[in-house]
RNA sequence: CGCGGGGUGGAGCAGUCCGGUAGCUCGCAAGGCUCAUAACCUUGAGGUCGGUGGUUCAAAUCCACCCCCCGCAA
């Protein structure tokens, strides 16, 4: 009954990568990919392609990656594709009403959260920062104010409670890919009836910056763990040991009292190695300091002369 | 040419600046103590010190090049 819509995508990171996969396993045509300029990343400023642009060229689809997404060529292009839908999925730029207008049935989003709840940048780390029982994926129609389109689906997923930012992006990536086409296929058949968002529940999950991975001790040791767990993909949770960068990568509230000051060790042996916090003690069980390899605590204190007493 | 750290017995590290018979905390093996033990005591096995070349009477250590790993940054 419904032909097939061609579908332009529009995303740049690995997460994006997991649903233009399977957008590309059809049943509708892929035809143009648009992604983030190239940039020097990484070690040594090397310039790599972004994940997105990857998969594209593998399966030889056309990529554009405008720098400035008003560009007059750019928006030439895209018409030329003459999609009649858009598809983004974390892109990394807010999109004018000439794009959001370009196509007949308009731009779909996918977006890691149960909308209205956790609009922005980074859902998941958010999520998980606030101690939240259960996360997701909602397909929306985009519209100019980020994040605040009339939502099409929307799935839960329940968050463990040792779910870490790597776990649950991975588990929300293969929700939100099968979301996305579930979500394109009752588009077609007209069975989706777009419900607006309510904005008095809407809530804020802005970029991290590095500086939000650094540890304060006066917080509580649940607060910590928490910020383990929520910034395990970036930008870690990290705090310094005689001027080093130690990063923490695993870590255990310890139900013991202890006195000692917010930061100071109260116990490096073999039974683990333990800090105290504002509130409660913190076990450290897998780190990593500057220049060195990431390791579970039980290796870390064979070599590192860290004693009791000694701060952090 | 973005900045910087590191590769030493099975693991994690010290030793490198000021060349000269390889050390620490563990692990492993055997024995001992013990009701017992991840505890303690003895003894032991295990290393071409990332690779190649150079300097030297002598190189883990100095010089050159190469390989691999990592922190910052993005």
């Amino acid at each position: 009954m419904s032909q097939s819509w061609p579908i332009v995508f529009m995303g740049t990171p690995a997460a994006a990568a997991v649903s233009l996969e399977r957008l590309l396993e059809g049943p509708d045509p892929v035809v143009g990919v648009v992604t983030q300029p190239d940039r020097p990343v990484g070690r040594g400023q090397k310039t790599v392609p972004a994940p997105v642009r990857k998969i594209a060229e593998s399966h030889h689809k056309p990529v554009l990656t405008p720098d400035r997404i008003r560009d007059p060529d750019f928006l030439e292009a895209l018409k030329h594709w003459a999609p009649r839908l858009i598809v983004v999925v974390a892109y990394g730029r807010i999109l004018p009403r000439s794009i959001l207008d370009l196509p007949p049935a308009g731009c779909v989003n996918v977006h890691y959260s149960l909308l209205p709840k956790y609009r922005g940048a980074a859902p998941v780390p958010w999520a998980l920062l606030n101690g939240e029982e259960r996360s997701g994926v909602t397909t929306m129609k985009l519209v100019e104010k980020m994040d605040a389109g009339p939502i099409l689906m929307q799935e839960e997923v329940p968050i463990a409670l040792d779910e870490t930012a790597a776990s649950l992006e991975a588990e929300l990536n293969s929700v939100g890919a099968r979301l996305l086409s579930e979500t394109i296929r009752r588009l077609k058949e007209g069975s989706i009836v777009a419900k607006p968002q309510r904005e008095e529940e809407a809530t804020y999950a802005p970029m991290l910056k590095k500086v939000d991975g650094q540890i304060d001790w006066t917080q509580s040791a649940e607060i910590i763990e928490r910020r383990v767990r929520a910034f395990h993909l970036w930008p870690s949770t990290y705090s310094f040991w005689n001027g080093q960068l130690v990063k923490v990568f695993k870590a255990a509230v310890v139900g013991a009292e202890e006195e000692a000051a917010a930061g100071e060790v109260v116990r490096a042996d073999r039974g683990g190695l333990w800090i105290a916090t504002g509130r409660g003690i913190l076990s450290l069980e897998e780190v990593q300091l500057e220049n060195r390899k990431r390791l579970p605590v039980a290796e870390f204190l064979k070599g590192a002369k860290i004693e009791k007493g000694e701060r952090l």
